[in-house]
RNA sequence: GCCCCCAUCGUCUAGUGGCCUAGGACACCACCCUUUCAAGGUGGCGGCACGGGUUCGAAUCCCGUUGGGGGUGCCA
């Protein structure tokens, strides 16, 4: 595969990040359209985050949202700390080359020499030592005196003043390399062109490109992109806010309409909609139209979008993504009793219903729990008038003789009985509902009437009607 | 503190000097539809942060102020 090579480099926290999502979809939908690559490379050199069923966790993710690691485009996984050598021989290179040097100081040294100086930051008090590698030693690169300009896809030219920048660690006492250095060198072994990542890295760029030249190479296309921010506006971080995808994905919200909210957040689709599907966007999407403010991560429009996507499901797609929650040891009825015919003559009506694919089973409870629990409050209040429990009894004799049991025709006999007392559809109705659902209120009753059948329908009815007595 | 980024309705955004009396979507409110609840339809509320320039003309360009965010590790 020839063309761009864009690149993901996610390090592994366990959780898959909602911003993180984005930020792949972007790289994604760039590489595929221009015919590229999209590179995915752990970034585990911190031994903290090295666990290889967290890398499967990302792999998953990545697959849920529609990266899947056997499309051409996709290479990789890679992993960093496989390239430790790597790593430290460019260290040692640009040692020789004088680009960077060895420096003994502590992190209390440094302090007490800023409190001497009253400076702050590290200011390159090794630079003339000519100090050699030792234990506890790190290899700080030299910073040069000038200016450093980033072009940016999406933010233009950007410039740093170096004298700004210290002179910052690239191997660590221990002689490991940090990710500063870690992250160029593989981009450089991966021939990486194109870098489209969050603006939380924008102050590592200067360096990054400074480490670029002094290996001898030209820096690749930058693109930092905004970061997602909660409601106070904070960058959206794992301990206040939820952040992962998993989560979102198994409260039911659906992949597609995922990968839609998210693809709108800094972006939008062409064509004056925001709901598009995925070759559009990928055809569409274009880094300088990418907006340059962070954008608030809004739960409920996420919400929204699910809801549009699932109403417009086949009832048969509908099934297939609910079935997980449908058939859940926790659902609200015995699993077994679950009937796929049954619910999928309901779907059209529980559709409109549903924010997530979760509240799909609590919409059809009632069609397959063997007896219904009658929220007793409700049926006080559905049973209040006489009118209504009169309508109720003659709605229920009705439904006994009904030779056809359809929706239309339970829907007559009901109207009738009401009529008879002066009770609009809306009052007559809800006697019937609390009596066979339980619950005042629910999808459409006719059609919920047809699909439980005659005798379950006339058994409940009878059962309720006994409580009146 | 220092460095960097950003600034259109509450939110996500359209807008790239005249088409802007600033458009859409989500949220919210009202009404309609109606078999409860949804969905759907119609309408409403609501914004160019502020101050200076540049220009015949500025949401759009420049400067400043203010506000917000990010970074500032021998984390990534």
């Amino acid at each position: 595969m020839t063309g761009p090579r864009y690149r993901f480099a996610p390090s592994p926290t366990g959780f898959f990040h909602v911003g993180g999502a984005r930020t792949a979809l972007w790289n994604w939908a760039l590489a595929r359209r221009e015919g590229g690559t999209f590179v995915l490379r752990i970034e585990d050199t911190d031994e903290a985050r090295n666990r290889p069923e967290w890398t499967q966790g990302i792999i998953d993710a990545l697959a849920w949202i529609g990266i899947h690691a056997d499309d051409p485009h996709f290479e990789g996984p890679y992993f960093q700390s496989h390239y430790a050598e790597q790593h430290v021989a460019a260290a040692q290179r640009l040692h020789a080359a004088g680009a960077a040097y060895y420096c003994d100081m502590t992190a209390a040294d440094i302090e007490a020499r800023n409190k001497a100086d009253g400076t702050q930051g590290y200011q390159g008090w090794s630079r003339d030592r000519g100090l050699g590698p030792g234990e506890g030693r790190v290899l700080r690169f030299r910073v040069p005196e000038g200016s450093t300009v980033v072009h940016d896809q999406v933010r233009g030219e950007v410039t740093f003043d170096n004298a700004t920048i210290e002179d910052f660690v690239l191997l660590r006492g221990n002689g490991s390399p940090m990710f500063l250095l870690a992250n160029v060198v593989d981009d450089l072994s991966m021939g990486i062109t194109h870098v489209v990542r969050a603006e939380e890295h924008l102050p590592n760029t200067p360096k990054q490109q400074m480490i670029w030249q002094a290996l001898g190479h030209q820096p690749p296309t930058w693109a930092h992109v905004p970061v997602l921010v909660n409601e106070q506006r904070k960058k959206l971080s794992k301990r206040r806010d939820k952040v992962a995808l998993e989560m979102y994905r198994d409260e039911g919200y659906l992949a597609a309409a995922m990968v839609n909210y998210l693809m709108t957040l800094g972006w939008t689709p062409k064509g004056g909609s925001e709901i598009a599907d995925w070759a559009n966007m990928e055809a569409d999407f274009r880094l300088s139209d990418v907006n340059l403010s962070p954008a608030f991560f809004d739960l409920k429009k996420l919400a929204a979008f699910n809801g549009e996507y699932i109403r417009a499901m086949s009832p048969g797609a509908f099934l297939d993504a609910a079935r997980p929650w449908l058939t859940a040891t926790d659902a609200p009825y015995p699993v077994d009793r679950f009937d796929e015919t049954v619910f999928l003559a309901m779907a059209p009506h529980i559709q409109p219903r549903c924010v997530t694919l979760a509240d799909a089973p609590g919409l059809v409870d009632f069609l397959f729990q063997p007896e219904v629990a009658i929220d007793s409050e409700a049926w006080a209040k559905a049973t209040g008038t006489a009118d209504a429990v009169a309508v109720f009894r003659a709605a229920s004799s009705a439904y006994e003789g009904l030779t056809e049991w359809n929706a239309d025709a339970l829907k007559a006999a009901l109207e009738a009985a009401g009529e008879a007392h002066g009770l609009k559809l809306g009052k007559a109705q809800a006697p019937v509902r609390v009596a066979v659902t339980g619950r005042t209120v629910g999808p459409p009753l006719f059609e919920s009437l047809e699909c439980l059948g005659r005798d379950e329908t006339l058994r409940r009815m009878r059962a309720a009607g006994a409580l009146l007595a």
